[in-house]
DNA sequence: CTCGGTGCAAAGGTTTTGCAGTGTC
DNA sequence: GACACTGCAAAACCTTTGCACCGAG
Protein backbone atom coordinates (compact mmCIF):
# COMPACT_ATOMS: atom_id res chain seq x y z
CA UNK A 1 0.00 0.00 0.00
CA UNK A 2 1.51 2.95 0.52
CA UNK A 3 5.00 3.70 2.33
CA UNK A 4 4.75 4.98 5.63
CA UNK A 5 8.06 7.43 4.57
CA UNK A 6 5.80 9.15 2.77
CA UNK A 7 3.18 9.85 5.58
CA UNK A 8 5.72 10.68 7.98
CA UNK A 9 6.79 13.74 5.11
CA UNK A 10 3.46 14.53 4.83
CA UNK A 11 2.83 15.03 8.85
CA UNK A 12 6.08 17.17 8.87
CA UNK A 13 4.83 19.33 5.95
CA UNK A 14 2.02 19.90 7.67
CA UNK A 15 3.47 21.23 10.47
CA UNK A 16 2.84 18.13 13.21
CA UNK A 17 5.40 15.85 15.15
CA UNK A 18 5.14 12.16 14.05
CA UNK A 19 4.89 10.74 17.58
CA UNK A 20 4.56 6.90 18.09
CA UNK A 21 0.74 6.91 18.06
CA UNK A 22 0.50 8.59 14.74
CA UNK A 23 2.91 5.87 13.03
CA UNK A 24 0.65 3.39 14.64
CA UNK A 25 -2.70 4.61 14.14
CA UNK A 26 -1.36 5.39 10.30
CA UNK A 27 -0.02 1.71 9.56
CA UNK A 28 -2.49 0.12 11.13
CA UNK A 29 -5.33 2.40 8.57
CA UNK A 30 -2.99 1.64 5.89
CA UNK A 31 -3.06 -2.02 6.26
CA UNK A 32 -6.94 -2.25 4.67
CA UNK A 33 -8.96 -0.92 2.46
CA UNK A 34 -11.77 -1.61 5.43
CA UNK A 35 -12.64 1.86 7.49
CA UNK A 36 -12.47 1.05 10.99
CA UNK A 37 -13.71 2.45 14.17
CA UNK A 38 -12.00 4.41 16.80
CA UNK A 39 -12.66 2.12 19.14
CA UNK A 40 -11.48 -0.89 17.56
CA UNK A 41 -8.41 1.03 16.71
CA UNK A 42 -7.85 1.29 20.25
CA UNK A 43 -8.43 -1.94 21.36
CA UNK A 44 -5.72 -3.43 18.50
CA UNK A 45 -3.10 -0.95 19.85
CA UNK A 46 -4.03 -1.78 23.59
CA UNK A 47 -3.21 -5.16 22.76
CA UNK A 48 0.38 -4.62 21.34
CA UNK A 49 2.78 -2.87 23.93
CA UNK A 50 1.79 1.06 22.85
CA UNK A 51 -0.11 2.68 25.37
CA UNK A 52 -2.35 5.01 24.17
CA UNK A 53 -6.19 6.66 25.51
CA UNK A 54 -9.42 6.43 23.36
CA UNK A 55 -9.48 10.35 22.90
CA UNK A 56 -6.05 10.41 21.94
CA UNK A 57 -7.59 8.14 18.91
CA UNK A 58 -10.10 10.43 18.52
CA UNK A 59 -7.87 13.39 18.76
CA UNK A 60 -5.43 11.96 16.62
CA UNK A 61 -8.23 11.14 14.07
CA UNK A 62 -9.70 13.88 14.04
CA UNK A 63 -5.97 15.73 13.23
CA UNK A 64 -5.32 13.49 10.54
CA UNK A 65 -8.94 14.28 8.85
CA UNK A 66 -7.84 18.16 8.61
CA UNK A 67 -4.98 17.26 6.70
CA UNK A 68 -6.45 15.04 4.76
CA UNK A 69 -4.54 12.20 5.22
CA UNK A 70 -7.31 10.47 6.88
CA UNK A 71 -11.37 10.06 6.23
CA UNK A 72 -14.32 9.47 8.04
CA UNK A 73 -16.83 7.41 7.10
CA UNK A 74 -20.78 7.12 8.23
CA UNK A 75 -22.31 3.74 7.43
CA UNK A 76 -26.47 3.36 7.65
CA UNK A 77 -25.46 0.18 9.51
CA UNK A 78 -23.46 1.63 12.40
CA UNK A 79 -23.60 3.85 14.79
CA UNK A 80 -20.08 4.84 15.70
CA UNK A 81 -18.38 6.63 12.73
CA UNK A 82 -15.44 4.75 10.93
CA UNK A 83 -12.22 5.95 9.41
CA UNK A 84 -9.70 5.07 6.17
CA UNK A 85 -7.11 5.99 4.61
CA UNK A 86 -7.64 8.90 2.16
CA UNK A 87 -6.97 7.25 -1.19
CA UNK A 88 -7.54 9.42 -4.38
CA UNK A 89 -9.49 7.36 -6.10
CA UNK A 90 -12.88 7.23 -4.32
CA UNK A 91 -14.73 4.33 -3.77
CA UNK A 92 -17.91 2.60 -2.56
CA UNK A 93 -18.67 -0.16 -0.42
CA UNK A 94 -21.11 -3.16 0.12
CA UNK A 95 -22.77 -3.49 3.19
CA UNK A 96 -23.95 -7.08 4.16
CA UNK A 97 -27.15 -7.39 5.76
CA UNK A 98 -26.49 -10.64 7.43
CA UNK A 99 -23.69 -10.09 9.04
CA UNK A 100 -22.46 -6.41 9.23
CA UNK A 101 -19.20 -6.88 7.03
CA UNK A 102 -18.26 -4.46 4.83
CA UNK A 103 -16.75 -5.18 1.16
CA UNK A 104 -15.02 -2.73 -0.69
CA UNK A 105 -16.58 -2.23 -4.37
CA UNK A 106 -14.09 -2.44 -7.37
CA UNK A 107 -15.49 0.43 -9.33
CA UNK A 108 -17.81 3.22 -9.11
CA UNK A 109 -20.62 3.39 -11.10
CA UNK A 110 -21.89 6.80 -10.50
CA UNK A 111 -21.39 9.57 -13.00
CA UNK A 112 -21.94 13.01 -11.55
CA UNK A 113 -23.59 14.80 -14.02
CA UNK A 114 -27.74 15.26 -15.55
CA UNK A 115 -28.99 14.79 -11.53
CA UNK A 116 -31.90 16.85 -10.86
CA UNK A 117 -33.58 17.81 -7.55
CA UNK A 118 -37.29 17.83 -6.96
CA UNK A 119 -37.85 21.43 -5.86
CA UNK A 120 -34.74 23.35 -6.75
CA UNK A 121 -32.29 23.57 -10.06
CA UNK A 122 -29.08 24.79 -10.27
CA UNK A 123 -27.40 22.79 -7.62
CA UNK A 124 -23.75 21.69 -8.50
CA UNK A 125 -22.57 18.56 -7.83
CA UNK A 126 -19.57 17.72 -6.01
CA UNK A 127 -19.30 14.29 -4.40
CA UNK A 128 -21.17 11.39 -4.01
CA UNK A 129 -21.55 8.62 -1.68
CA UNK A 130 -23.10 5.36 -2.54
CA UNK A 131 -23.10 1.81 -0.19
CA UNK A 132 -25.08 -1.57 -1.73
CA UNK A 133 -26.64 -3.56 0.98
CA UNK A 134 -26.84 -7.38 0.39
CA UNK A 135 -25.94 -10.95 1.05
CA UNK A 136 -22.53 -12.04 1.38
CA UNK A 137 -21.34 -15.34 -0.28
CA UNK A 138 -21.32 -16.53 3.75
CA UNK A 139 -24.87 -15.43 4.37
CA UNK A 140 -25.85 -16.60 1.23
CA UNK A 141 -24.96 -20.26 2.12
CA UNK A 142 -26.94 -19.79 6.00
CA UNK A 143 -29.91 -18.41 4.19
CA UNK A 144 -30.52 -21.14 1.95
CA UNK A 145 -30.49 -23.36 5.26
CA UNK A 146 -32.99 -21.69 7.05
CA UNK A 147 -35.76 -21.92 4.11
CA UNK B 1 -50.02 13.07 0.38
CA UNK B 2 -50.77 10.31 2.62
CA UNK B 3 -54.37 10.60 3.68
CA UNK B 4 -53.67 10.41 7.83
CA UNK B 5 -57.07 8.03 8.20
CA UNK B 6 -54.78 5.77 6.04
CA UNK B 7 -52.19 5.61 8.08
CA UNK B 8 -54.40 5.14 11.35
CA UNK B 9 -56.03 2.15 9.70
CA UNK B 10 -52.31 0.95 9.23
CA UNK B 11 -51.58 1.49 13.10
CA UNK B 12 -55.27 -0.41 13.66
CA UNK B 13 -54.45 -3.03 11.60
CA UNK B 14 -51.76 -3.45 13.40
CA UNK B 15 -52.94 -3.18 16.90
CA UNK B 16 -51.76 -0.04 17.60
CA UNK B 17 -53.53 2.51 19.48
CA UNK B 18 -53.97 5.57 17.86
CA UNK B 19 -52.83 8.71 19.94
CA UNK B 20 -52.90 12.46 19.97
CA UNK B 21 -49.08 11.58 19.89
CA UNK B 22 -48.83 9.19 17.31
CA UNK B 23 -50.87 10.77 14.61
CA UNK B 24 -49.07 14.50 15.24
CA UNK B 25 -45.92 12.63 14.27
CA UNK B 26 -47.20 10.91 11.53
CA UNK B 27 -48.82 14.42 9.71
CA UNK B 28 -45.62 15.91 10.79
CA UNK B 29 -43.44 13.90 8.51
CA UNK B 30 -46.83 13.65 5.95
CA UNK B 31 -46.02 16.87 5.48
CA UNK B 32 -42.63 16.88 4.15
CA UNK B 33 -40.24 15.21 2.18
CA UNK B 34 -36.90 15.71 3.83
CA UNK B 35 -36.06 13.58 6.63
CA UNK B 36 -36.36 15.16 10.42
CA UNK B 37 -34.75 14.25 13.85
CA UNK B 38 -36.56 13.27 16.47
CA UNK B 39 -35.58 16.33 18.32
CA UNK B 40 -36.60 18.70 16.01
CA UNK B 41 -40.03 16.31 15.57
CA UNK B 42 -39.65 17.28 19.90
CA UNK B 43 -39.51 20.89 19.68
CA UNK B 44 -42.26 21.35 16.75
CA UNK B 45 -44.67 19.69 18.75
CA UNK B 46 -43.50 21.73 22.04
CA UNK B 47 -44.24 24.73 20.17
CA UNK B 48 -48.30 23.16 19.61
CA UNK B 49 -49.95 22.77 22.92
CA UNK B 50 -49.47 18.92 22.46
CA UNK B 51 -47.17 18.13 25.73
CA UNK B 52 -44.74 15.10 24.34
CA UNK B 53 -41.53 14.00 26.37
CA UNK B 54 -38.47 13.41 24.10
CA UNK B 55 -38.13 9.42 24.66
CA UNK B 56 -41.92 9.30 23.72
CA UNK B 57 -40.95 10.92 20.47
CA UNK B 58 -38.31 7.79 20.04
CA UNK B 59 -40.66 5.68 20.96
CA UNK B 60 -43.09 6.19 18.62
CA UNK B 61 -40.72 6.64 16.00
CA UNK B 62 -39.32 3.13 16.88
CA UNK B 63 -42.71 1.64 16.82
CA UNK B 64 -43.53 3.11 13.70
CA UNK B 65 -40.55 1.51 12.47
CA UNK B 66 -41.57 -1.53 12.97
CA UNK B 67 -44.48 -1.39 11.31
CA UNK B 68 -43.10 -0.14 8.26
CA UNK B 69 -44.78 2.89 8.23
CA UNK B 70 -41.51 5.12 8.73
CA UNK B 71 -37.91 4.93 7.82
CA UNK B 72 -34.57 6.02 9.94
CA UNK B 73 -31.79 7.61 7.53
CA UNK B 74 -28.23 8.32 8.68
CA UNK B 75 -26.56 10.91 6.82
CA UNK B 76 -22.88 11.79 6.40
CA UNK B 77 -23.49 15.23 7.62
CA UNK B 78 -25.53 14.52 10.69
CA UNK B 79 -24.41 12.69 13.59
CA UNK B 80 -27.97 12.21 14.59
CA UNK B 81 -30.53 10.00 13.25
CA UNK B 82 -33.70 11.25 10.74
CA UNK B 83 -36.88 9.69 10.00
CA UNK B 84 -38.96 10.23 7.00
CA UNK B 85 -42.52 8.49 6.09
CA UNK B 86 -41.59 5.09 3.99
CA UNK B 87 -42.98 5.87 0.73
CA UNK B 88 -42.80 2.88 -1.17
CA UNK B 89 -40.74 4.26 -4.15
CA UNK B 90 -37.46 4.66 -2.78
CA UNK B 91 -35.27 8.18 -3.40
CA UNK B 92 -32.36 9.48 -3.12
CA UNK B 93 -30.90 12.93 -1.66
CA UNK B 94 -28.27 15.76 -2.45
CA UNK B 95 -26.73 17.34 0.60
CA UNK B 96 -25.60 21.12 0.44
CA UNK B 97 -22.23 21.04 1.98
CA UNK B 98 -22.24 24.67 2.45
CA UNK B 99 -25.75 25.11 4.57
CA UNK B 100 -26.31 21.49 5.03
CA UNK B 101 -29.58 21.48 3.53
CA UNK B 102 -31.06 18.16 2.08
CA UNK B 103 -32.89 18.09 -0.92
CA UNK B 104 -34.70 14.90 -2.39
CA UNK B 105 -33.60 13.83 -5.86
CA UNK B 106 -35.98 13.40 -8.61
CA UNK B 107 -35.08 10.52 -9.87
CA UNK B 108 -32.91 7.12 -8.97
CA UNK B 109 -29.64 7.18 -11.58
CA UNK B 110 -29.01 3.45 -9.56
CA UNK B 111 -29.31 0.04 -11.36
CA UNK B 112 -28.51 -2.65 -9.47
CA UNK B 113 -26.84 -5.43 -11.40
CA UNK B 114 -23.24 -5.49 -12.50
CA UNK B 115 -21.92 -4.83 -9.31
CA UNK B 116 -18.63 -6.31 -7.99
CA UNK B 117 -16.85 -6.26 -4.84
CA UNK B 118 -13.07 -6.42 -4.68
CA UNK B 119 -12.01 -9.52 -2.78
CA UNK B 120 -14.97 -11.61 -3.13
CA UNK B 121 -17.17 -12.54 -5.34
CA UNK B 122 -21.32 -14.06 -5.56
CA UNK B 123 -22.94 -10.86 -3.44
CA UNK B 124 -26.42 -10.57 -3.91
CA UNK B 125 -27.55 -6.59 -3.71
CA UNK B 126 -31.06 -5.96 -2.35
CA UNK B 127 -30.93 -2.39 -1.69
CA UNK B 128 -28.39 0.72 -2.07
CA UNK B 129 -28.06 3.99 -0.44
CA UNK B 130 -26.59 7.12 -2.34
CA UNK B 131 -26.18 10.97 -1.17
CA UNK B 132 -24.75 13.18 -3.36
CA UNK B 133 -23.41 16.60 -1.98
CA UNK B 134 -22.88 20.01 -3.92
CA UNK B 135 -24.07 23.02 -3.52
CA UNK B 136 -27.53 24.88 -3.56
CA UNK B 137 -28.20 27.81 -6.15
CA UNK B 138 -28.58 30.19 -2.50
CA UNK B 139 -24.70 28.48 -1.83
CA UNK B 140 -23.55 28.62 -5.15
CA UNK B 141 -23.87 32.57 -4.65
CA UNK B 142 -22.38 32.88 -1.49
CA UNK B 143 -19.68 31.58 -2.95
CA UNK B 144 -18.96 33.84 -5.61
CA UNK B 145 -19.17 36.69 -3.50
CA UNK B 146 -16.37 35.64 -1.27
CA UNK B 147 -14.17 34.35 -4.51
C1' DC C 1 -60.46 -3.07 33.47
C1' DT C 2 -56.42 -4.25 30.80
C1' DC C 3 -52.52 -3.41 28.56
C1' DG C 4 -50.22 -0.44 25.59
C1' DG C 5 -48.56 4.25 25.76
C1' DT C 6 -46.28 8.02 28.29
C1' DG C 7 -43.29 11.20 31.40
C1' DC C 8 -39.49 11.59 34.05
C1' DA C 9 -35.10 10.63 35.39
C1' DA C 10 -31.37 7.89 35.02
C1' DA C 11 -28.17 5.07 32.29
C1' DG C 12 -25.80 3.74 27.98
C1' DG C 13 -22.70 4.44 24.12
C1' DT C 14 -19.87 7.46 21.36
C1' DT C 15 -17.28 11.57 21.01
C1' DT C 16 -15.35 15.93 22.90
C1' DT C 17 -13.04 18.83 26.23
C1' DG C 18 -10.22 20.82 30.40
C1' DC C 19 -6.27 20.50 32.66
C1' DA C 20 -1.96 19.17 34.12
C1' DG C 21 1.97 16.56 32.79
C1' DT C 22 5.04 14.57 28.88
C1' DG C 23 7.65 14.30 24.68
C1' DT C 24 9.24 15.99 20.16
C1' DC C 25 11.69 19.22 17.69
C1' DG D 1 12.89 25.15 26.40
C1' DA D 2 8.59 25.87 23.78
C1' DC D 3 4.64 24.17 22.39
C1' DA D 4 2.31 20.34 20.38
C1' DC D 5 0.78 15.95 22.12
C1' DT D 6 -1.13 12.91 25.64
C1' DG D 7 -3.71 10.64 29.69
C1' DC D 8 -7.26 10.89 32.72
C1' DA D 9 -11.58 12.14 34.19
C1' DA D 10 -15.46 14.60 33.40
C1' DA D 11 -18.83 16.50 30.26
C1' DA D 12 -21.58 16.61 26.14
C1' DC D 13 -24.53 14.63 23.02
C1' DC D 14 -27.83 11.35 21.15
C1' DT D 15 -30.55 7.43 22.22
C1' DT D 16 -32.44 3.79 25.22
C1' DT D 17 -34.46 1.95 29.42
C1' DG D 18 -36.89 1.31 34.19
C1' DC D 19 -40.60 2.36 36.63
C1' DA D 20 -44.77 4.24 38.00
C1' DC D 21 -48.76 6.45 36.18
C1' DC D 22 -52.22 7.44 32.48
C1' DG D 23 -55.49 6.68 28.92
C1' DA D 24 -57.45 4.25 24.68
C1' DG D 25 -60.02 0.24 23.59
Amino acid sequence: MNDIAILLDKLKNNGLKNTKHRIEILKMLDKTDIPVSADKIYAKLKKTDILISLSTVYRTLETLIEKELVMKVQFESETKALYEMNKETHHHFFVCVGCNKIFPLKECPIHEHDFEVEDSEDIVVVGHKLELYGYCKECQKKRVHLT
